[in-house]
DNA sequence: AGCACGCCGACT
DNA sequence: GTCGGCGTGCTC
């Protein structure tokens, strides 16, 4: 309230204050007047003064104190807006007080959508007033006929339907035929049918099924890993549990790694229930960003297929939460609030009491370790979709069958491509390193093309004609001359990437039609999508493709899968790198064999005794899972939590160093904390430097989370940004 | 996160 | 003599 009104109302008493959060990395809510007559309540969306702007804020629960009367400032405007559900207001906290992150930034991520706390405007429209024009044309007749089969329409609306132009609309609205009305505004997308187009499932399909679709009725918090090879149907046994709660008048959000939010997954959705299902991801356009967000949040729209973000939408009521792909790494959002989706998803679920399906061929190692301690329901589908065999899978030993020199395709992958082709089917060449190779060295002095930021080596993009850093970005024109000692034309290419295995296999094959697929490649995602669906129309023979090759995709005519460097990655010092290297070739490997055709599957390896190389050959997923688990035992990191990073970085490098100093000194003495200064602390997540493992004393169930309060309780953070990167599971917080 | 204030290099 | 680089501090 303004000094002008309070002298006007005279009032000596205190105006009610509530707390307010907003979109400022604060660590609490801030203080805010509410004004005579405004209504609000804790969820309440509000528009507040924060220094000399006016910012989007959520009235928060609990009383406030009041630090500074003198400073405290009216909210401004109550939006017309559905208020943040409790448990979305839970979830804020729970998510800020695990990641140890300011409320303030994480309730930023829930009100991502600035013009959707206003309602949408109202949509004119009319309806038949029951008059006709002395003047009747057959065009008016028309109109007339089908005006009256429906309660309203819009001007382009009925235009279109009976085929005549708007004008004579125009026409019969100014002889007073058609009276004006307010519409509410267009669904972002129809509504789902449940009954649309029921998909014929097999037997064990109709088990999962059923299973998934009582977990939905039930209606409560339960965590269920459905784990289904390639091709076994999971998406279309998922959609069962998406239509139970449909009919049970729930909404649904499904989670998809960002790569996967394909057109296919789209038509698939939209095959079985009629229709769309509403998009969210990070390059959608603001306006119907907008309008998705306001329409969920008044339940107008009932699925949302999306991106990690799609996690923080305020669904007005929830009743099943999916995660496709759940041992996908894109889940892992590694920068400002560090966060899991996937992790963040059961916890969303269990706050909202809703069940939630993570759905993999390959779950992650933790998935599966919650789900054979109890923890999760696991269901599984063994057997492929109709006639899709599993491909033939093999090894290559490279010590064996060594490339050529200066090549990088074994003699028995060439000869397996050559049958391939012959016989007028596809090859797959997986690879998962873009450019034409990872070193450049000069032959006269020795030198080693990196980067100046980051010490890496530059990567060979011949295609583009530069040399480029993977981390930073950083890139340079590829240049004739050495820049150490000036000698010309002695530069030369160390190793492949996918660009020089497209050069082998023209050479080789100069008769085939030979397809390069990479992220970097000219024309974005649009000539992304041209080229694989030529590739499904039979339009190449040979593809050869980064891990992009690996997700979602349908080649129908592809029998043979080489992967040309499957060890890559396994060396890397990433703890998970086994996992995902296995999670990787799996996938790859997946992709042949849909036809119906016998297929293959070749892996290159320098080490084929790899437990690794051993269970994608032998296809015993069961004893890679129980050597991945034992091997985190041996070394110390327990199958979930304490394994992993964390990464602080204060808003300079004093600071930092302070902070880290009063860290060290809380912490047990095993440097388990490093502090870096803002600019490097992204830059050493991506190096893979800087990956320390949190000793928590005490006994296994001891958390991470707690190890962490105790810490920053010990040495309270700075001021500025500290970011900390926690990766452990949080079941056991739950 | 924004945004303003404030103190040292290359220019109309 | 100024324009502007981004380091530092604040927002109820």
């Amino acid at each position: 309230m303004s000094q002008a009104s309070q002298m006007l109302f005279g009032s000596e008493e205190p105006q009610r204050a509530v707390p307010v959060l907003v979109p400022v990395p604060a660590d609490r809510p801030y203080s805010y007047a509410v004004p005579v007559g405004m209504a609000v309540e804790p969820g309440s969306i509000v528009q507040v003064p924060l220094g000399p702007r006016q910012v989007a804020g959520v009235v928060w629960d609990g009383e406030t104190e009041v630090i500074n009367p003198a400073k405290l400032r009216e909210i401004t405007k109550l939006f017309d807006c559905p208020p943040l559900q409790p448990a979305m207001r839970r979830f804020v906290d729970w998510v800020a007080a695990y990641t140890l992150s300011p409320p303030g930034l994480v309730v930023r991520m829930a009100l991502r959508a600035p013009a959707a706390f206003d309602p949408e405007p109202m949509m004119e429209g009319f309806r038949f007033a029951g008059v006709s024009p002395e003047r009747i044309t057959p065009a008016r007749a028309r109109a007339l006929e089908l005006a009256a089969s429906m309660p309203h329409w819009t001007r382009s609306g009925l235009a279109h339907a009976a085929g005549i132009s708007a004008a004579v609309v125009d026409g019969l609205i100014k002889h007073g035929s058609f009276e004006p009305v307010a519409l509410p505004p267009h669904p972002a997308v129809p509504l789902p049918d449940t009954t649309y187009g029921r998909a014929e499932l097999n037997a064990e399909q109709i088990s999962v099924a059923d299973s998934l679709r009582a977990a939905t009725v039930n209606a409560d918090y339960g965590v269920t890993l459905l784990e289904g090879v390639t091709g076994s149907g999971k998406t279309e046994v998922y959609f069962e549990a998406v239509a139970a709660a449909l009919d049970a008048g729930r909404q649904v959000l499904i989670l998809l790694p960002e790569i996967a939010l394909t057109q296919a997954f789209i038509d698939r959705f939209h095959t079985r229930f009629g229709a769309p299902p509403a998009e969210w991801h990070s390059d959608m356009p603001p306006r119907m960003r907008e309008k998705i967000w306001r329409q969920a949040a008044e339940g107008r729209v009932r699925v949302v297929a999306g991106a990690r973000s799609a996690l923080f939408l305020p669904f007005r009521e929830l009743g099943l939460v999916i995660v496709d792909e759940e041992h996908d790494p894109a889940y892992k959002q590694e920068e400002r609030t560090f966060y899991h989706a996937r992790d963040m998803a059961v916890v969303r679920a269990s706050l909202e009491k809703v069940p939630v399906i993570l759905a993999s061929a390959t779950p992650s190692v933790e998935s599966r370790v919650n789900a054979s301690q109890g923890r999760y329901e696991h269901l599984r589908l063994q057997s492929r979709y109709e006639e899709a065999a599993l491909p033939d899978l093999s090894l290559v030993d490279l010590r064996r069958h060594p490339p050529a020199r200066g090549r990088f395709v074994s003699p028995v992958l060439l000869t397996a491509i050559e049958q391939t082709v012959a016989r007028g089917e596809q090859a797959l060449l997986f690879l998962n390193r873009r450019g034409y190779s990872p070193l450049t060295l000069c032959r006269a002095c020795g030198y080693r093309f990196h980067c100046q930021q980051c010490s890496t080596w530059l990567v060979d993009h011949r295609l583009r004609g530069q040399l480029s850093c993977h981390h930073c970005g950083h890139t340079e024109k590829r240049p004739e001359s050495c820049p150490e000692c000036g000698t010309m034309d002695h530069l030369v290419a160390c190793g492949p990437g996918v660009e020089r295995i497209a050069e082998e296999m023209l050479e080789r094959f100069p008769n085939s039609r030979t397809v390069l697929l990479s992220s970097d490649l000219p024309g974005g995602p649009k000539r992304m999508r041209r080229e694989l669906e030529a590739i499904a129309d039979g339009g190449a023979d040979i593809v050869i493709g980064t891990q992009l090759v690996a997700k979602g995709h349908h080649f129908p005519l592809m029998t043979l899968v080489g992967a040309i460097d499957a060890d890559l990655g396994l060396a890397n010092g990433d703890p998970r790198a086994a996992e995902r290297t296995f999670q990787l070739l799996h996938q790859v490997t997946g992709r042949a064999g849909r036809s119906g055709r016998a297929s293959r599957g070749l892996i290159q390896t320098w080490q084929p005794e790899h437990p690794v190389m051993q269970a994608i050959a032998s296809g015993d997923e069961e004893r890679f899972y129980e050597r991945e688990l034992a091997e985190r035992e041996r070394a110390g990191m327990p199958p979930f939590g304490r394994l992993s990073a964390i990464i602080v970085s204060a808003a300079t490098r004093r600071e930092a160093e302070d902070y880290g100093r009063a860290l060290r000194a809380a912490a047990p003495d095993d440097g388990g904390i490093d502090v870096l200064g803002p600019a490097e602390a992204p830059l050493a997540v991506l190096r893979g430097r800087h990956r320390f493992r949190l000793l928590c004393q005490g006994s296994r169930q001891e958390s991470m989370q707690v190890f962490l309060r105790r810490l920053f309780a010990a040495a309270p953070r700075p001021r500025g940004s500290v970011q900390v990167q926690i990766d452990v599971d949080p079941q056991s917080f739950l």
